[in-house]
DNA sequence: ACCTGAACACCGTTCAAGT
DNA sequence: ACCTGAACACCGTTCAAGT
């Protein structure tokens, strides 16, 4: 009954439903409705990153002034954590025949969690920033429930969740951070070994160029759910 | 000898070194200089946040022109890498005379890290973009050092690495966030209750209303250092 | 109900000068 | 060597209108 909650329905255009018959898609620019707009600000984030999102810009995308966005809108920073939300849906693992795994549940659903952040790399920085929508909701429900029920007491169930939200956002803003500036992690690498003597240890281990950044997530989130849940 | 290989000392002003006699602070604006820049935009950063950090806001409360800025430093990118650098140096373990345990130290230096980026709220969600100066590269090397003595193997000591940045990352930028807005939580936490059909396990536990922060994070902590060297 | 342009109060930075 | 103001190409958002 309180499912309709979100703003997301309430304004849309629906000139092509009532009195006209649903003209397919008329060539022209469709108007503007919060769809459009949330898609839109999606492809221009992904294009050109944070800075890139200017309402202007956006407005010019849709072929619309600048100002007819603020319409159905009711600031840029809506428009983030519409677009946001938009982006982390989770279809859930895939349903094989049998029980799944407490384990691999968790693996499955924190992978596709970083995963569709790196996919946008916009996402991963802003999202502790901003509102928790419906979707991270469902993400962090899902975690609870799988601790749970692998065994993890009650008292500790919100320290293994905030724990591996922190380690998943850590790793996935590191990622998406240093990804921009390989050039940049060369440079501090070599400085790093120039700098030898002071810095012995990561210079040996090369930390900064070690490239397996799908492996040293599983390895350290391994780390973190053996911790969570020992001898499990 | 490669040791003063940073700008920060080349460009200062010497102004009250050699021509004159080393006027004691003349009352009037000391006039322009690295370190004046780098101080007044962390105290900038500190009140008004990222946000507020502007350049003409920085030579404003400067006492100068707002392009003055732009001879000591190459642009606003700059301001804010020393600065964040300038805010994380680690003055190391308080001496005890015996030998510090591995945990212990690793510990007492995360905190402090933690400590550090919520003093200066700017900081935490800053660090993953920016380049990783000398403090941060110390503390680093001293992670690895004291993971290595601790017997961690040396194929893991990298992953081991990351994985506590990610960590303490992640925990910071969302403390961080979330301070800034309790009302936020607790009208999400309400918002949760009346779903509790939807996410009924974090309903439970009042996720978003759990407000042990160190608490949590030392929790957390302890979790992924017993992955990290398990037994120990 | 939906969209618009002009205007306001800002940005970071380039440039040609000043001292 | 150090500092400056004017100017350029932008921002998000308010407001008073248009249709």
């Amino acid at each position: 009954m309180a499912a309709k909650r979100s703003s997301a329905g309430s304004r849309t255009s629906r000139r092509t439903g009532a009195s006209r018959p649903p003209a397919p898609e008329p060539a022209g620019e469709p108007s503007l409705s919060l769809e459009r707009i949330v898609a839109a600000a999606v492809e221009l984030l992904d294009a050109q990153g944070l800075d890139g999102l200017t309402m202007r810009r956006l407005a010019d995308r849709l072929g619309a002034g600048a100002m007819s966005l603020y319409w159905h809108v009711g600031s840029k920073g809506e428009v983030l954590d519409l677009a946001l939300d938009a982006v982390l849906a989770y279809r859930g693992a895939p349903q094989t025949g049998r029980a799944r795994d407490w384990r691999a549940e968790v693996v499955h659903m924190l992978e596709d969690w970083r995963a569709c952040m790196l996919r946008h790399p916009w996402s991963a920085s802003l999202l502790p920033r901003r509102a928790l929508g419906p979707n991270i909701l469902a993400r962090l429900e899902l975690l609870g429930e799988t601790l749970s029920r692998a065994g993890v007491a009650e008292a500790d169930l919100n320290a293994g969740i905030w724990s591996l939200w922190n380690y998943v956002m850590g790793a996935t803003i590191t990622r998406g951070s240093f990804d921009l500036s390989d050039e940049d992690r060369a440079a501090a690498q070599r400085r790093l070994t120039e700098l030898g003597q002071h810095y012995p240890t990561i210079a040996g281990t090369r930390l900064l160029l070690d490239d397996d950044w799908d492996g040293a997530f599983r390895k350290g989130l391994d780390f973190l759910l053996d911790g969570i849940a020992p001898g499990r």
